[in-house]
DNA sequence: AGAGCATGTAATCAGTGATTACAAATGGGA
DNA sequence: TCCCATTTGTAATCACTGATTACATGCTCT
């Protein structure tokens, strides 16, 4: 799928150089994290010279941006699997899972989700892609909400926004102790996956059963 | 409180160079982020030259892993304070008074928060200081559940790990994604530091009364 | 074929973390 | 009191980074 590494290049334009600088860009996000990728490094794996890449992209930034971009595709797959492998027709089973898949994929590939979760390496707010991908699983999320209501599976007077408030940062919370090493030494016994999706499910289980919260 | 800003000085040795440089440090961190660091910027403001940081800091992860330090208790402190205004007998509100210290304080302070929470920046692992102080928050957390068990607020066979951890990953979740920047742009008309409370308090009172989540 | 534009190069800049050889000051022991 | 070892800071330097500029090349369209 990658193009080959040696920039061997007969022709004095590229032909595709903003493709080959962000496939070396993934390459080295995945060697050793976004911290490992330089500009210089990329154009070097590119066969071009150090200047090159600005003429594609306008910073850093906006390098790693295009990495994210295609990061975030990848997580909205990873999301719609994981719905699409539900066969159970309740909406909460299918929240459960939009969680589920969101924190693999996370801890399958941390470093991906570093970048499409950081504000300062990429421009999120100036990339329409990354924030209509973000918008629209949240979007999702109120969806299954509503529908479990209409179902009489959640307190007719749940406040969405704080459940979906409340999901997101959770999940978001677990992914990110995860890839920033918060589980590095882990005393219990029980491995940390499962224990993740234990806390998630006591998480979901908890949030959204009929039972209604005292303000 | 601070040192003088005039890096004026008659000697030639800084008499207090340690110290100067952690005091610099925190106001590179404070202006902006932990990304607004260098060893030499730090060096220049206690008023020596670049090589100088080096006697005293083995590396720039050094130098920001005792700035890290001083966060860190800061933050113990915030936790502390939190803890000893609640005026209830009720460990279960004591629990959610820690979740709330630990998130103004996050929010109050997002750059502090980002270095003790990053493990790119600091060595965690290799400060006792930081997991010892880590540690006895988290302690704490569990010493207030079994109280709460004990006192019969807490369902009998509740799982006190699993229960830590998602509280944990819940209010870490929160404060990243403020810091991160998840909120920048916020549609409902609600303040964003209000629907961290009451997220909060929907997730204290969901996931600790003594109603049984179904396995 | 030739004009114009997109694309890549070379040179250069300022800033970074880090290391080294050297210089200055401090303080304890004779 | 004096001297010398240790601590502490300096100066020079290295390799690397993101970024900019002036220039060279080659593709494409009329």
């Amino acid at each position: 799928m990658a193009k080959a590494k040696t920039p061997r290049r007969t022709s004095y334009h590229h032909g595709n150089l903003r493709d080959a600088l962000i496939d070396a860009a993934i390459q080295l996000v995945e060697e050793g994290g976004p911290d490992n990728v330089s500009v210089r490094e990329a154009a070097k794996r590119a066969g071009v010279s150090p200047g090159a890449p600005f003429r594609h992209f306008q910073s850093k930034t906006a390098l790693l941006t295009a990495v994210a971009e295609l990061a975030m595709s990848r997580l909205t797959e990873a999301v719609a699997d994981a719905l699409s492998e539900v066969d159970s027709a309740d909406p909460i089973v299918a929240f459960e899972a939009i969680g589920q898949g969101y924190l693999e994929w996370a801890i399958a590939n941390p470093t991906h989700f570093q970048v499409i979760s950081s504000r300062t390496l990429i421009d999120f707010d100036g990339s329409d892609s990354l924030r209509g991908q973000n918008e629209a699983i949240r979007r999702k999320m109120i969806d299954l909400l509503t529908q479990a209501q209409q179902q009489g599976k959640l307190a007719a007077n749940a406040d969405f926004d704080h459940l979906v408030l409340a999901a997101r940062a959770f999940v978001y919370g677990l992914a990110r102790m995860v890839v920033d090493g918060h589980f590095s030494q882990w005393h219990p016994s029980e491995p940390p996956s499962l224990a993740l999706r234990k806390a998630l499910h006591l998480f979901i289980s908890r949030m959204t059963n009929l039972s209604e919260a005292k303000s």
